[in-house]
DNA sequence: CCTTTGTGCAACTTAGTGGTTGCACCTCAT
DNA sequence: ATGAGGTGCAACCACTAAGTTGCACAAAGG
């Protein structure tokens, strides 16, 4: 018999927060958000000069933040404009401070335990 | 002459967050914490029977959690029980929050732009 | 002591990710 | 019309991640 591999995933209710935890966890990503808020919208070559990436692979970067939510793009003229659309990330702190609510309950539960 | 992949990391200060997200990233150890901080602390082979995973499994995902500062495991007597260690979901926060600080300012540079 | 129950470690498989290269295609300006 | 700059797409490679299996070792309890 021997359970076949079971890479499904396991919660249900997950999509979301795997791409946007996901997108977040690349630290060349999170540097592209925060490049793109501080100058500005630009597009994959003129983001690819700043990093040692290829544009191809900055593209791809830019593709998953916006699989995430996390930016959208525009077509200028032969260019494409990318810009950071920074909701999703309500809810990942969503998340966070729902778990963090869980752990508050936690002690709280155990501090009102008779000792 | 083809400059070699470059597999490196962009981004110097980027460790912590990375493993951090990356840990958040997966549905099963978001699970995982949730039911740790809900039932309390538990070894990896109870873990093991709420999910479809083997303890292997289930075990390896525990070390990723407190790989990433959010697990701690104390050794009982045969049995190794793991607890959660919320505190560093503060700098997942800390990071998004400086995040969203920064759209804010850059929407209010565009505020107070000339029309 | 021996059996049971739990943990620890290593090998292996499969799929996913991050990166590169190469080339075709579209848009603008000369 | 043609050349140059920018985009899009596909193939490919190396490494990591998620899972499994199998087995050896440690602690409790009869």
């Amino acid at each position: 018999m021997s359970r076949p591999p079971a890479r499904a995933s396991v919660t249900t209710n997950s999509g979301a927060l795997d791409t946007l935890f996901g997108a977040l966890a690349d630290p060349t990503r999170r540097l592209l958000v925060e490049r793109l808020l501080t100058k500005g919208p630009a597009t994959a070559t003129v983001l690819a000069e700043t990093t040692p990436l290829t544009r191809q692979a900055v593209l791809k970067h830019l593709q998953v933040l916006e699989a995430a939510g996390l930016l959208d793009h525009e077509r200028v003229g032969r260019e494409v404009r990318y810009r950071v659309t920074p909701q999703p990330l309500a809810t990942a702190v969503g998340w966070i401070l729902d778990t963090a609510d869980l752990w508050d309950k936690r002690i709280d539960r155990l501090r009102r335990l008779p000792t």
